[in-house]
DNA sequence: AACGTCGTTCTCATATAGAGAACGATAACA
DNA sequence: TGTTATCGTTCTCTATATGAGAACGACGTT
């Protein structure tokens, strides 16, 4: 740690561990989790609370994430106009499908879901929406990744596979496979993947230098997915395509 | 500066500066308006693009918010669960007036709005979702407001009174005769606060403490409000009331 | 009543933050 | 096509802010 700022390093850290517990964490459980001394720790949380980034209940003194940080999040919703841009297309899958409906975009060597629109149906599935997972990890996901570089994607498939269900794949080899596969059929289709009994099919949206930022999915269960599998995939990939063009992507080069 | 960590609260500064400006800012506009040097400048984007909350542009250098927020904000609202609570009775209310229904809470000497159900009709008017905006700027946030201690009022109405339209009220005198008013009433009906032409009718939630940290409005067009002013007053103020005794609020005591 | 743990405050040696100059790259202009 | 301005980035260096650690009072438990 030589060229960062270690004290903003260590105040985003602080902030990330809010993501993964409980809502509220008092100092000395911040300061064991960072292993940073309590002093140091308070004073984090006293700069970060000054700017509404934490808030500290008075009633047991613990502290949570603030109401600052719900401002910026929006603003990097507002910034990403593909979500607009995508909206309506979303729509018309939704209405056609009556299915649960995404935008996956990639950040880094994850997939972030940053759009959804939820089924009619009465039984369903819930995106986590905003969350971050790798990028091997769901169809939408590796729609997006399988159109990336052989370098990029060793480097993602490098990591232990992390799985979600006991079907996943988690050999790099047979992950490699797959992503062939999606290369060659245009878009992915896969089952049990982050939910036992869920399927998902998932297709690439192509920018205008030809790179792959995001992905479009339909996700539900697999017995209402299973009869309609070849038709959802149509209309799936009639969606992405326009949607494609007219980010100014020209097919073929 | 004696008690901040002064490189913690420049990130946190560098982060805002985003919320009013355009997606993307390079390092010598964000030195200037931090007031700080180039050279500290690129340190802070890049500790904090290391951990996922800058985003640079390959294309231009310039730098944006990273997706780490979108996910530290949705962490904040999943955190309130007043949010979740709230909803089936906005829902109702959305229902019944067919106009926009927003969720409100206090956050500091602001509000927030943090949920909202779009109006059903063709012409309607926008909540700024997840925006901080002042304590008297609107019906929604005065509803919160006249429930707090006289200190507290005056406190927020020492600030200058920025104004949103020709119609607001900018002196404090007069603004505290308001809230009063409000008080006596039990809620809040404006016009023309924040956008010309609309109207919105607000009412503050109690919580088990006695302490008002939210408000429930029903905002539209004037000529639409008008006939149903006093339904949708009692409508509010039944919904209110539900949500209030089911956060354990014992009236009168 | 004694103990453990909490959040907070304090001191102090040391690592580090931030100013400022210099860099190459790029864009604007004549 | 040079010239100039401005960009993002890198570097050095010293004053300073940082973080460890001990000590504090306040709770809650045993």
């Amino acid at each position: 740690m030589d060229n960062y700022l270690s004290s903003v390093k260590n105040s985003c850290k602080l902030l990330k561990i809010f993501l993964n517990a409980p809502k509220e964490l008092g100092v000395s459980e911040l300061s064991r989790k960072l292993e940073l001394s309590k002093g140091a720790v308070h004073k984090l949380l006293m700069t970060l609370e000054s700017e509404g980034f934490i808030k500290q209940n008075p009633l047991n003194k613990q502290y949570s994430l603030g109401y600052t940080l719900l401002e910026l999040g929006n603003k990097v919703l507002k910034n990403h106009n593909l979500v607009d841009f995508a909206k309506p297309y979303l729509q018309r899958l939704s209405e056609k499908t009556k299915e649960l409906v995404c935008l996956c975009i990639i950040d880094g060597k994850d997939a972030i879901y940053v759009d959804k629109i939820d089924s009619k149906h009465p039984i369903r599935f819930n995106a986590e929406e905003y969350r971050r997972f790798p990028l091997y990890a769901t169809s939408a996901a590796r729609a997006i990744l399988a159109f990336h570089d052989r370098e990029f994607i060793d480097e993602v498939l490098a990591d232990d596979l992390i799985t979600f269900t006991p079907y996943s794949i988690t050999e790099s080899r047979m992950m490699q496979d797959r992503l062939e596969e999606i290369r060659k059929n245009g878009y992915e289709i896969s089952s049990n993947l982050r939910n036992v009994g869920a399927t998902g099919i998932a297709a690439p949206i192509f920018d205008a230098y030809g790179k792959v930022p995001a992905s479009v999915s339909v996700i539900g269960p697999t017995d209402r997915m299973t009869p309609y599998q070849e038709q959802w995939v149509r209309e799936l990939l009639q969606i992405t395509r326009e949607i494609s063009q007219e980010l100014g992507y020209r097919e073929g080069r």
